[in-house]
Order: C-alpha cells, then structure tokens, then sequence
DNA sequence: CCCCTCACCTGATCGC
DNA sequence: TGCGATCAGGTGAGGG
C-alpha cells in the first residue's frame, strides 16, 4: 500500500487494538517474509511471543510497535525493542478474530487484549517486498524525544511530521544533483512519498519530474513541498488509495483517494487543467504520469 | 560521498 | 480455456 497515506490509515487502525495487547503466538508462513530480521524465524518467535504492545508508531513508510520489557530475564540492558512492518508493494495488516484466515498470509500474530480480548494480526503479502522484524529502538541524532529502530534510523522525517524541517529539506534538495522525483523518491530527503503521490504533487506544483534540482528555484521548490503536503494530507483523510482490494485498512476496507488522482494512471484521460492528455512515461523502471503541456522543465 | 541501476518476488490481468 | 507477456504503489546493496 503503502506511502505514507496507506500506513498511517493502518498505523491508525492498528494503535487501539494492538496497545496493552500481548502476543500470545506468533507463526512464520513464509520465512522470506522476515528480510529485515537478522536471525532465523525461531529468533523472531522467541523474541516476540510473550511481549506487550506499548503503541503504534510510524516515519515515512515504516511502521513499528514498540515491545515491553522481555519477559527472558536478563537481556533488558540491551535496550527497548520493537515490531518493525515494511509493507512493501502489496504487505496489508489484517485485523481478524481468531477464526479469520486470510490468503496469502506470511505471518500470524495473535493477541491477547483487555478489552478486544482475542484478536489475530494477518501480515499478507504478495510479492514479498514487504517485512516484519525485531528491531532494537534507537535514539537518532534528529530527534531528541523519540526513539526510532535501527533500520529506519536513516529515514527522514515526512512532511507531515511537526519537526518536519523545511529549511533544512529545501537547501538539501537544492546541493542535489538529479531530476527532481528521484529527490522526492529518497526517503533519506523526506519520507512516505512514493510513485503515485510524487507524480500527484509534481503534477498540481507544474514541475516535470526530470527537472533537475539544482536549478528548481526556490520559490517553485516552495510550491512543491507544499503540494507535496497537500496531496498526502487529503489523500489521508480519504483512507488512502486503492485501485483493487489490495489495498486496504485493518479491516481490509479500501480508500477513495483514487477517484481524486489528477495524473498517475490517467495516460491518454484529459488533464483536469487544460484538456491535453496525460503521457505516461517509464522512469526509473516504473511509471511516470504527466501533463507535457503544464509541466515543463525551465 | 553521491548517484543510479538492478535484484528482490508473486499473482492478477490482458491479449492471442 | 489456456498460456505467455506484462504490470504493480518499495527498498537497499553494490558499482561507477
């Protein structure tokens, strides 16, 4: 599902469920689902059987559930760990009862919940992209309240975070040496923007994706940011975008954001500005959507 | 250090 | 119906 939109309508879904919960068992289906964990599933089991949920956290595309204390005796120094989900091209968390199977599930996490009592956590993913992990929790130089694990340390902050830095964005962006979606792409620059939301704020700011950085004038890479903003702060208020049922909330609901597209996946449809078809080009092995018309590089 | 290409995967769908 | 080709919203390792 999964840009910033899609995760936080499941990091939402997953928070009043999942806090106060513990994990009473865990099942592997797919080991090639544990990518991002270092050590075999028997690791990832032990590791995680037994634990609270403490919260649902997120930055950019990446989702955790920071862990309680082990309930193995003696490694507590070694720090807080979390559930670390990357959902990859086509990872969706189901939230079921204990009866529900979904198909192509990889992983099963169930819990036991105060109030929600039994619950089942279904990790489905086609392609496999995405994972699941334990992960220790890191303090990162950016942030002195939080704490994020170690393999998403190197994310930036998405432009919906409050301590999103715009100053610091916009004068990166400009020392950058490449075309311009490539930038938004890097979720080292900012996070949770990915091929359809790129091609959306490219699309309302006017900028072609090839423009290159270094010459995107600051008042236009101003616009950008913020269209960048806009666009996936609507798109989250509509539940995200969903072409198919691959793409869906916790309860495997789908989002609206797709009747609100303007560019990606509209090629040869009437741009909503001035009439003339959107082209869609392949850029970086995946596709672009534009207005040649509206959105010139200059 | 920066930039770019490519490998990683399966399943749904489309055209013949 | 069947079969091969094509396509899909992400990430990070490794080469230049």
């Amino acid at each position: 599902m999964p840009e910033l939109p899609e995760v936080e309508v499941v990091r939402a879904g997953l928070e009043p469920a999942v806090t106060g919960a513990t994990v009473s068992s865990v099942t592997v289906f797919d080991e090639r689902s544990l990518r991002r964990h270092s050590g075999p599933a028997e690791d990832f089991v032990d590791r995680l059987t037994g634990r609270g949920i403490v919260s649902a956290e997120r930055r950019g595309k990446f989702l955790w559930l920071p862990l309680g204390p082990s309930t193995a005796s003696g490694t507590e120094e070694e720090g807080p760990e979390a559930l670390v989900v990357h959902l990859g091209m086509s990872g969706q968390v189901l939230l079921r009862d204990r009866e529900t199977d979904d198909r192509l599930t990889r992983i099963r996490i169930e819990l036991d919940h105060p109030f929600h009592r039994q619950l089942r956590l279904n990790f489905v993913d086609q392609r496999i992209f995405g994972s699941m992990a334990i992960d220790r929790l890191l303090q990162t130089p950016d942030a002195p309240s939080g704490l994020v694990p170690g393999q998403v340390a190197h994310i930036a902050r998405d432009p919906l975070d409050p301590q999103f830095d715009d100053r610091l964005f916009l004068a990166r962006l400009a020392r950058r040496n490449t075309g311009v979606k490539r930038a938004l792409l890097d979720q080292t620059l900012l996070s949770g923007v990915g091929n359809i939301y790129a091609d959306e704020a490219l699309w309302a700011a006017r900028v072609h994706f090839d423009q290159p950085t270094s010459t995107l004038s600051r008042p236009r890479a101003k616009l950008l940011l913020a269209e960048v903003r806009l666009v996936l702060a609507k798109a989250l208020g509509e539940g995200g975008t969903s072409f198919d049922a691959q793409y869906v909330n916790v309860n495997g609901a789908s989002g609206y954001f797709s009747h609100s597209l303007n560019a990606y996946g509209r090629q040869g449809k009437p741009c909503p500005r001035c009439g003339r078809p959107i082209t869609r080009v392949s850029f970086m092995n995946r596709g672009s959507h534009f207005c040649a018309f509206c959105q010139r590089v200059r």
